[in-house]
DNA sequence: ACTTAATTACACCAAACAGTGTAATTAGGT
DNA sequence: ACCTAATTACACTGTTTGGTGTAATTAAGT
């Protein structure tokens, strides 16, 4: 049988000294050594967890998504107004723009998504079309006779386009 | 007597090389080596002209913020609908949105700003404000009688912000 | 033709930094 | 207490790159 030790207290540490040397310096001023520094790990560790840097960003997005989906779940209630229900969803992005964390990540992210197109791709690749919660709801409320709509994935989108050019890329960019 | 010789003539090819460098490879990946190369002078006529690649930056910036200014200049006119007139200087945003080589440079530009707070600063401070055309057709169609507003700067900033979310921010971030 | 400002070629420096190899050390699971 | 996976310390490589010093060369203005 293979003995396993428990890697995850590192690995959490590793990336939450990313997310925060990312913030503080971007992507490219923030060394690995630095990192490892601050994740009070050594740098040979962090390239034992991440094979590169490149690795170790795509992780630290992976973290934040995974968080951002979870907090975008809000179950359809047939008992509701459904401009009640659908105020949540965009209070949801009003929520970001007041996290000044969330924003100065964000803000990082873009700007790497911008000067490192190669990385911006893989980026995509595994962060990908994360569903979110909208479209379900929506879904729920077509079911439940209250609405109609043909496309609901269209639909969802252009719900979030429109509250994100409004309530988060505005207060992005001042 | 002190001789002088025309520099502007490299000078305006090393900030043209710039240019496209720039947008090309981005600020940090764009080695003065390779401006140099591409501007067809010696790495150190380019330190000759410009004393760091910060400064050069600026250089460039400056450069394509004199062009559109030159461009923003619309007279106002007293025989012509004010909407009309009005149309042409939102016409001028969307004109940039479709000029691919404008798109490019901003969204380079952009980045660096994102990524370089100091390096942003610096544009800040050289490129300020620029005072646009609109102010001054305004306090025009104001002397005029045809408009009746307070503070003309204050409504000038208004008009622009406006027309950028809508013809600007959305094109560039697809 | 002469002067000299502008440009060039080229060698060079120093710092920063991603990433690796290895042998020693630590600590978690049994 | 023992085994060994995980971690560490550390030295090292190789590359990239901003920036400089200098002596030679070019070409514009008179």
């Amino acid at each position: 049988m293979v003995k396993q030790r428990d890697k995850s207290k590192k690995r959490n540490a590793i990336i939450e000294a990313a997310v925060h040397a990312f913030i503080e310096m971007g992507f490219d001023r923030a060394s690995m050594d630095y990192i490892a520094e601050k994740a009070e790990a050594s740098k040979r560790t962090v390239y034992n967890h991440f094979e590169s840097k490149e690795v170790l960003f795509n992780a630290v997005i992976q973290h934040f998504v995974q968080q951002s989906i979870e907090e975008k779940q809000i179950p359809y209630q047939a008992n509701v107004p459904l401009e009640a229900q659908l105020n949540k969803f965009a209070e949801l992005k009003v929520g970001i723009s007041t996290n000044q964390l969330k924003m100065n990540f964000m803000r990082m992210a873009f700007g790497v998504m911008i000067t490192h197109p190669n990385i911006a791709a893989q980026v995509m690749e595994n962060a990908g079309n994360n569903d979110d919660g909208l479209q379900a709801w929506l879904d729920d409320a077509v079911a439940d006779g209250r609405l109609i709509i043909e496309d609901t994935a269209l639909a969802s989108e252009v719900f979030w386009s429109m509250c994100s050019s409004a309530f988060f890329w505005m207060p992005m960019l001042q």
